[in-house]
DNA sequence: AAAACTCCTCTTTTT
DNA sequence: GAGGAGTTTT
C-alpha cells in the first residue's frame, strides 16, 4: 500500500467520517468502500490533529488479522510504529482487561481461556456422567453459545422462564458446565465477553476507570457483534457516547453464530443524534459487477438501502457457465484461469475461487492439478486446532495452571504412559468428592492405597513432570515448548509431518512471554498463511470477507449449494445465503465468473441441481450466459425409472438410509426386520432418539 | 493399551 | 466415500 496522506485522498462522504469526531458515528460502508481507510484516517486523525494518546483509542476488530493490517497501516499513516495500542479483536482486549481484573470476580489470574474444542471435550465428558447421548454434544455447544451471546448466564436461564427455549436437562449441563469451568480457572470465548461485562455490572468503579481510558472507540465490522458484544461496546462508550461504528448490513454472515444484525438497526435508537454516513461509492469493482450485485442484493427485505457506485466504468460482463458436472465445472474454471494466464492478462495470485462448502473444494483441486496450476487452500483446519499442537499447548496451560482439568484429561496419557480411563476415572471420583482439581487429587492419591503400587509410579512419574516444568523457569516460551516435547518425549512417535508443525510453533514462541503466548495461540485460530507466493487462492465464501481479487469465481451456483439446503425455506435463512452471494460478488474487482452444475456428487451420491434461485435476480443484460446444456441422455429417465422400481420391490427401507417423519424431521434407519406389510425400523432421530416403528402405521417418506 | 472393527456424520465458523 | 470417534477385541 502505497503511502497514505491524511484528509488528501478521502472522498467526501469519507470526509465526513473523518471530521465527525465529536458523538456517536454510524459508518455504513458498502463492499469496497474503503471503510478500514476511513477508521485508519480517524485513528490517526485523533492522534496527529487532536494529540490524543493512541493507548487511548480503542479500536475493535473481528479477526487478528484485520488487526494486524490495520496496526500496519496506522503505522504507515502515522510516520512511526506505536508500541502500546488498544487495537484487537473484542476478545484479545477482554482478555486484556480480564487479566487484570479477573479476580474481582472470583477466578484466578493465571485462567486458561479455552477454545471450541476445549468447550467440546468438556461437554462431552458432563453428558457422559449425566448419562445424556453424547453426540448431542454439538447442539449442546450452539445453544451455550447462544445463551452466553445473549448474556444469559446460567442462574438467569433457571430463572428465565421460557423466554430462551428453556430445557430442564440443558439447563443442568449449563449449570455444571459453567460450574466445571469455575473450578478449572477456564473462560471460553464467550465468557471473554460475557464475564468482562458482568466485570462492569457489577462494579462500575471499574467500567469507570475504563470509559475514561478509552474516551474514542472505534468499531469495525460492527455487522458482526453479537448482542453481548455490542452491550460491552454500547457500555464502554456510555460516559463519553465518542463511539464510531462501521459496518454493513448487507454483508453479515454470521448470523449463525450469534451475530446480530440489529444492532446496525438500533445503533440510531441507543445513540440518539448518530450522525450517519454512507459510503457507496465503490473503488473496487466494475459497473456491471456492482449492477448484478445490486441488484441480487436488493431482493432482501428490511436492509438499509444503498446503491454502490463507481467510476470505474462498465468492464466485463458478469459470466455465468451451467455445466454438467462438477468436473466439468472444475475443468471450465481451470481452462480459463489458464487462457487468462497465458494471455498474461492476470497472475495466479489474482485469482479466487470461492464456494459455499469445503467439500467443493476437492474437485476444483483435482481441476486445477489437472491443468498444472498452482493454488492453495485458504482456511480450513487452522494451525493450532492440529493435534499435536493443542497437545502441546495443553501442556504449556497445565503448567500455568494446575486447575486446568480439561488440558490434564487431555495430556495425562498422551504420549502413553499408562494411566487409562479406568485409573482416570476413579481419579475423577476422588476429586468430586474432594472438590478439589484433578492435578491436587493426583498429587494426594500417591498415599491412596485403593490405587496399585504400580499405577501410582506412573502418576508419580506424571506428577514429577508436571513439577518440575513448573518450578524450572524459562527465558522464553519457546523453552518451555521444547522442554515440554523433551522430556515428554513427544516427538519420537510422530510422523515428518508432525515434527515440522512441532518445529514450526517452537519457532513461533521465540522470545515470546510464556503467558502471552499461550493466550495468543488459544485465541489465534488459523495463522496467517497467505505466502506472498504466486497461486491461485481457493476459499469458502466465508473466508472471503474482507479480500478482494481481480478475478473472482464463484462455483456451485445450485439450488442446495447455495442457498445451501439446509437454508430451507427459511426467509432469514435465505436471505443469509443471499448476503453471502453477495459477498462473494463483490470480493471482484474485473471479472466475475459463475458457475453451477446439472449434476453433482454429493455425499456418495449424484444428484440433479438446479439452477440457483439467486440468478434469476440478476439483470440479463450486464451477463453472458453460456449453457453448457446437456445432450440429453438416450436412456435417461427410463433407465432411472426402472432403477427405483426394482428398489421398490426389494425392501425399500434399508439401515444406512435417511427418512423423514411428519413429527420427528429426518432420521437414520439403524435396524431393519419383519418383511412386507409387517415391516418394522428402528430410527435414531438426532435430538430425540431411537424410535421403533411400523412401516404401515408411520408415514415414514425416504430421503 | 494398542489394534481392529463399526458406526456416524457430512455447512458456514474471523474468536 | 472418507475420516473421526467410539467400541470391542486381543
Amino acid at each position: 500500500m502505497s503511502k497514505e496522506n491524511l484528509m488528501h485522498d478521502l472522498n467526501p462522504q469519507q470526509n465526513e467520517a473523518l471530521k465527525h469526531t465529536e458523538g456517536p458515528l454510524l459508518v455504513l460502508a458498502g463492499a469496497g468502500s474503503g471503510k478500514t481507510r476511513v477508521i485508519t484516517h480517524k485513528y490517526a486523525h485523533f492522534v496527529k490533529a487532536h494529540k490524543t494518546l493512541p493507548e487511548s483509542i480503542l479500536t475493535v476488530t473481528f479477526t487478528n488479522k484485520a488487526a494486524n493490517e490495520m496496526k500496519e497501516r496506522i503505522n504507515n499513516l502515522l510516520g512511526r510504529e506505536l508500541k502500546q495500542s488498544w487495537i484487537g479483536t473484542l476478545h484479545s482486549q477482554c482478555c486484556r482487561i480480564l487479566r487484570k481484573e479477573i479476580k474481582s470476580l472470583g477466578y484466578s489470574q493465571q485462567f486458561s481461556i479455552y477454545d471450541e474444542d476445549d468447550r467440546c471435550s468438556l461437554i462431552r465428558h458432563i453428558l457422559k456422567e449425566f448419562k445424556i447421548y453424547e453426540a448431542l454434544y454439538k447442539g449442546v455447544s450452539t445453544r451455550i453459545n447462544f445463551l452466553k451471546a445473549s448474556l444469559v448466564g446460567p442462574e438467569d436461564f433457571l430463572s428465565s422462564g421460557d423466554g430462551f427455549g428453556f430445557d430442564e436437562k440443558l439447563a443442568k449441563i449449563y449449570v455444571r458446565y459453567q460450574d466445571e469451568l469455575k473450578r478449572s480457572d477456564a473462560l471460553d470465548f464467550d465468557d471473554l465477553i460475557m464475564l468482562t461485562v458482568r466485570l462492569f455490572k457489577t462494579h462500575p468503579e471499574i467500567l469507570k476507570k475504563y470509559q475514561s481510558l478509552f474516551p474514542r472507540i472505534l468499531v469495525d465490522e460492527f455487522q458482526d457483534l453479537n448482542y453481548a458484544q455490542y452491550q460491552l461496546i454500547r457500555m464502554l462508550a456510555k460516559a463519553h457516547k465518542n463511539i464510531c461504528a462501521v459496518g454493513d448490513d448487507d454483508q453479515s454472515i454470521y448470523k449463525f453464530r450469534g451475530a446480530d444484525v440489529r444492532n446496525i438497526l438500533n445503533f440510531e435508537k441507543d445513540f440518539p443524534g448518530a450522525k450517519v454516513v454512507r459510503l457507496e461509492r465503490n473503488y473496487r469493482s466494475t459497473q456491471n459487477i456492482l449492477d448484478v450485485s445490486n441488484a441480487v442484493i436488493a431482493m432482501n427485505p428490511n436492509r438499509k438501502a444503498k446503491k454502490l457506485w463507481t467510476d470505474k466504468g462498465r468492464g466485463e460482463k458478469v459470466h455465468f457457465c451451467w455445466l454438467n458436472n462438477e468436473e466439468e465445472e472444475a475443468r471450465h474454471i481451470a481452462k480459463i484461469i489458464k487462457e487468462l494466464y497465458l494471455k498474461e492478462a492476470f497472475s495466479f495470485r489474482d485469482v479466487g475461487i470461492l464456494y459455499r462448502v469445503n467439500l467443493q473444494s476437492r474437485a476444483i483441486e483435482d481441476g486445477l492439478r489437472e491443468m498444472g496450476l498452482p493454488y492453495q487452500v485458504v482456511g480450513g483446519i487452522s494451525f493450532y486446532q492440529r493435534k499435536e499442537i493443542k497437545d502441546i499447548i495443553a501442556y504449556a496451560r497445565l503448567i500455568l495452571n494446575h486447575g486446568d482439568n480439561v488440558s490434564l484429561r487431555r495430556v495425562i496419557n498422551c504420549p502413553p504412559r499408562g494411566i487409562g480411563a479406568a485409573t482416570l476415572s476413579k481419579i475423577e471420583n476422588e476429586a468430586k468428592k474432594k472438590a478439589v482439581c484433578l492435578y491436587d487429587t493426583l498429587k494426594a492419591c500417591m498415599k491412596n492405597n485403593g490405587i496399585v503400587v504400580s499405577t501410582r509410579e506412573k502418576i508419580g512419574g506424571f506428577v514429577n513432570l508436571i513439577e518440575k516444568l513448573s518450578s524450572a523457569s524459562f527465558e522464553s516460551a519457546s523453552d518451555l515448548l521444547k522442554a515440554i516435547i523433551d522430556k515428554t518425549d513427544y516427538a519420537s512417535t510422530l510422523d515428518e509431518e508432525k515434527k515440522q508443525n512441532l518445529d514450526e510453533l517452537i519457532a513461533s514462541a521465540e522470545g515470546k512471554d510464556i503467558r502471552d503466548f499461550v493466550d495468543r495461540a488459544s485465541l489465534l485460530t488459523n495463522m496467517d498463511e497467505s505466502t506472498g507466493e504466486n497461486r491461485i487462492s481457493l476459499m469458502t465464501l466465508h473466508n472471503a470477507k474482507g479480500l478482494e481479487f481481480p478475478v473472482v469465481f464463484v462455483a456451485g451456483l445450485e439450488e442446495g449449494i447455495l442457498p445451501y439446503f439446509k437454508a430451507n425455506e427459511n426467509e432469514d435463512e435465505i436471505s443469509e445465503e443471499r448476503r453471502l452471494f453477495y459477498v462473494g460478488m463483490t470480493r471482484a474487482k474485473d471479472l466475475l465468473l459463475l458457475t453451477g452444475a446439472r449434476r453433482r456428487r454429493l455425499y456418495s451420491r449424484i444428484q440433479d441441481q438446479e439452477p440457483s434461485r439467486f440468478l434469476r435476480d440478476m439483470p440479463k443484460s450486464y451477463c453472458q450466459w453460456i449453457e453448457k446444456v446437456a445432450e440429453p441422455h438416450p436412456f435417461r429417465g427410463r433407465t432411472d425409472k426402472k432403477k427405483t422400481e426394482v428398489k421398490k420391490v426389494k425392501p425399500l427401507f434399508a439401515s444406512g438410509c435417511r427418512v423423514k417423519h411428519p413429527v420427528w424431521g429426518i432420521g437414520v434407519i439403524r435396524d431393519c426386520y419383519g418383511d412386507g406389510e409387517d415391516q418394522k425400523v428402528m430410527v435414531n432421530f438426532p435430538n430425540i432418539g431411537l424410535k421403533r416403528l411400523s412401516l404401515k402405521l408411520a408415514n415414514l417418506t425416504k430421503i
